[in-house]
DNA sequence: AAGCTATTTAGATGTTTTTCTAAATACAAT
DNA sequence: ATTGTATTTAGAAAAACATCTAAATAGCTT
């Protein structure tokens, strides 16, 4: 689990537009770069990284290559905000 | 409110373990430099990011500069990524 | 198999980041 | 007022990052 190269993923405000699009559901790398005034390997690149981070994940069907948000690493990082926040447990009941 | 310098901030290994120190309590910007192997100049650099991006706030007392964790913009990021996460509201009951 | 479309890889380039050393500031204590 | 301790600021250098263009790969579709 490369808990540093979630948060440095995280740190990139085009990588997390890129996972805010995902959140409403799976899109292709080409859909994805039409939200930006980038070239397509730019995006490959953030890509690439937001995968390294598993952050997401991708699915290959016909020519195209489709990306989705992955939301367990996320669940981590939470935890680990909490423990910094609560000083102990994480399950903080409010 | 300046989101993205909290990511930036969070994004590097010492940073955070800076603040995980913090969580115990407050230290002296030396303290927290003893527990590295990098120079006082280098820790008052990652102060000065962490104290930007509102993680960290001051007090001077004496000759020395104390140090201690701002926990209320976690929250916000908190926020984010359980609204990636649950897709909405962000109380997840859970 | 040839050509088309979608995406990635390679290599180059400018920018940002992290780190250092040296010097400056701030305050305390003698 | 001088010296000493704590910390920051300035400037330089090396490493990492984000971006581009051009070329490569992968998989349709004819």
């Amino acid at each position: 689990m490369a808990f540093a190269e979630t948060f440095k993923a995280l740190s990139d405000p085009v990588r997390r537009q890129i996972l805010e699009l995902l959140k409403k559901g799976p899109l292709s790398a080409g859909d994805i770069g039409s939200h930006f005034e980038m070239t397509g390997a730019t995006i490959s690149y953030h890509l690439k990284i937001l995968k390294q981070a598993d952050l997401i994940f991708e699915s290959r069907e016909k020519n195209f290559i489709y990306y989705q948000l992955n939301t367990s690493v996320l669940e981590e990082i939470m935890l680990w905000i909490s423990q910094l926040k609560g000083g102990e447990s994480g399950a903080e009941s409010k």
